[in-house]
RNA sequence: GUCCCCAUCGACUAGUGGCCUAGGUCAUGGCCCUUUCAAGGCCAAAACACGGGUUCGAAUCCCGUUGGGGACGCCA
């Protein structure tokens, strides 16, 4: 199917659509092939062919540019498609638009389908690249040449941005002049045995209106005068965007564009192209933008904006695909989504049509309450690569700690952790002896009286058998009555001593996950 | 400059002509709980951009203004 001669494709088209169709979603999840490196080769199954017509599913796919990391922007425009395709049992296609050659490297690949696997939105098809299509959009543009709806352009790039140079500072809009339209033979003749090779542009009507259907935003019309013969194919035979875009859809079977915002200026000349090959044209679905907080367009100056840096931040996925489809969609009242009421609930109508600002703090939120409700073992496991990473122990060191144990500290600690790494951060006390003691708080906290009783407390605990919270509660309170104080008096001290830190979670929990050595060692340290 | 999109609390949004004295969530402030910090509970402050219509009635429909965003490439 990745290479289909126009007029194949245009007598079957309607049975190639079929032949295509995913066999459904429960059924495609189990058999999806995310690697790329063969997905050129992949071919729907010959079994697929007996779908009948009233069964025909939407199929949808995500067209991201190889810029070598997956935008939260992106990422939504991914996830509304998911969503989408999921909703309707339909088909979810990976391509990457990188008819600019230079686009084509692994390294600004991979991380695009890490960061989408790690969000879980596993494609059906693909990942296709243009790059690998060229023969099929020379093909297709060949046909529209011998059909007089495209013809050759000999001007050069300088002598377009000349004049649209000089178009643009007498304040009109630039627009291609036509020059090219209507060569004489004889024009045409000394252009071919010049140097100048050719592009191809496409033919469009002197006037009239062209409306999109937008799923979104309703009608939107524009006015033929707007546009110009655009070009279809460079001089060095390559699809230009619009093109090659068209091309795919069709080739794709895709039943619904839905892409971001800044496209819709673009799908007035896709469906001249549509038009131009005599196919229907899909549904469309611009989405709005996700902005920064300033209102403008999201980028690296406003700090994080791939999905790869949040991760890294100890974002959890399904934290991010919840904040992401809330962002600009929503159900009622409701806030937090499982991926299968996400799924259940999604519609391109309640899609919001303004656009929106990424607001990080709600996403922490969002993320912290995963982080309460998660599995303590699944979570605890999340946070073992974090405590290499953050040096608090080796490798080796971090291999050897129980699961049990993180997720102790993961139930202990989630309460006031937004982020995996805030979660991971108390470790480092809890499992090591490598950590520090705010000096302000020592200061404060461990004063020559308070520190005589922590003495006295270390003592006092020796005896607690087992080591448990209750337990050590009920032996602190005991010796603290016999010196006539009251448990307020020595917590915060007793706090600084075992972490160092003046925050921190129930005192007695504390010392629990510590253990009788490293409580009664760091008592009896205490102050020296 | 031209074209296109958009417009409810600081942010995300509910709202589809009367249920709106405009609801929820994040963030903010206060109180409660408390061995600290959180979490939790309660409360508060906070918006229909503006101007015209249409209508008995408008956040909701229409027009204009303003503001914001996007596009105008042999980039995608």
């Amino acid at each position: 199917m990745s290479v289909s001669s126009p007029g194949r494709l245009r007598r079957s088209r309607r049975l190639s659509r079929l032949t295509i169709a995913p066999s459904g979603w429960a059924s495609s999840a189990q058999s999806r092939k995310n690697s790329y490196k063969n997905s050129e080769r992949s071919r729907a199954s010959p079994r697929q062919a007996h779908r009948s017509m009233n069964e025909l599913k939407p199929r949808v796919r995500f067209a991201p540019s190889p810029t070598g990391e997956l935008h939260v922007g992106g990422a939504r425009t991914a996830l509304f498609n998911w969503l989408f395709a999921c909703k309707h049992q339909g088909a979810f296609i990976l391509r990457f638009e990188d008819t600019d050659i230079e686009r084509n490297r692994p390294e600004l690949i991979e991380p695009i389908l890490e960061s989408l696997r790690w969000l879980g939105l596993l494609w059906d098809e693909g990942p296709y690249f243009q790059s690998r299509r060229t023969s099929l959009y020379r093909e297709w543009a060949e046909k529209l040449l011998k059909e007089s709806k495209a013809y050759k352009c000999y001007c050069t790039p300088e002598e377009l941005e000349e004049k649209r140079k000089a178009a643009l500072s007498t304040k009109q809009k630039p627009k291609y002049d036509g020059r090219c339209r209507s060569l004489t033979s004889q024009e045409e003749q000394r252009f071919l045995s010049g140097e100048r090779q050719p592009a191809l542009r496409l033919k469009i009507p002197e006037s009239g209106t062209i409306t999109v259907e937008d799923a979104i935003r309703g009608k939107v019309e524009f006015d033929f005068a707007e546009l110009d013969d655009f070009i279809i194919l460079r001089s060095d035979g390559r699809p230009t965007y619009n093109f090659a875009v068209v091309v795919d859809d069709v080739t794709m079977g895709i039943t619904h564009v839905i892409r971001a915002d800044e496209h819709l200026n673009n799908t007035p000349k896709q469906i001249l192209i549509y038009q131009a090959f005599g196919y229907p044209v899909p549904v469309f679905a611009h989405v709005p933008m996700v902005l920064a907080k300033d209102r403008s367009k999201l980028s690296k100056r406003h700090g994080a904006t791939a999905v790869a840096e949040f991760h890294d931040r100890g974002v959890l996925p399904e934290a991010l695909v919840n904040y992401l489809a809330r962002l600009g969609w929503s159900h009622g009242d409701q806030e937090i989504f499982s991926t299968e009421e996400l799924i259940a609930n999604f519609s391109l109508e309640a899609v919001h049509p303004s656009a929106a600002i990424f607001d990080e703090e709600k996403l922490f939120w969002v993320n912290q309450h995963y982080l309460k409700t998660g599995d303590p073992k699944r979570l605890g496991e999340l946070v073992r690569p974090l405590l290499v990473k953050l040096n608090i122990m080796n490798e080796a060191e971090a291999q050897t700690v129980l699961t049990e144990r993180l997720a102790q500290i993961v139930v202990l600690f989630r309460e006031r952790a937004k982020t995996l790494v805030e979660l991971a951060e108390p470790a480092r006390y809890l499992l090591t002896d490598n950590f520090s003691y705010e000096s302000e708080a020592v200061q404060k906290f461990l004063t020559p009286e308070k520190i005589a009783l922590l003495h006295g407390l270390a003592e006092a605990f020796v005896a607690v058998e087992p080591f448990t919270a209750s337990n050590l509660e009920q032996a602190a309170r005991a010796y603290l009555e016999s010196q006539g104080k009251a448990l307020k008096e020595i917590a915060q001290p007793c706090r600084v001593a075992l972490t160092g830190k003046t925050v921190g979670t129930g005192l007695f929990e504390t010392m629990e996950l510590l253990g009788k050595e490293r409580v009664i060692n760091r008592l009896r340290r205490a102050g020296l």
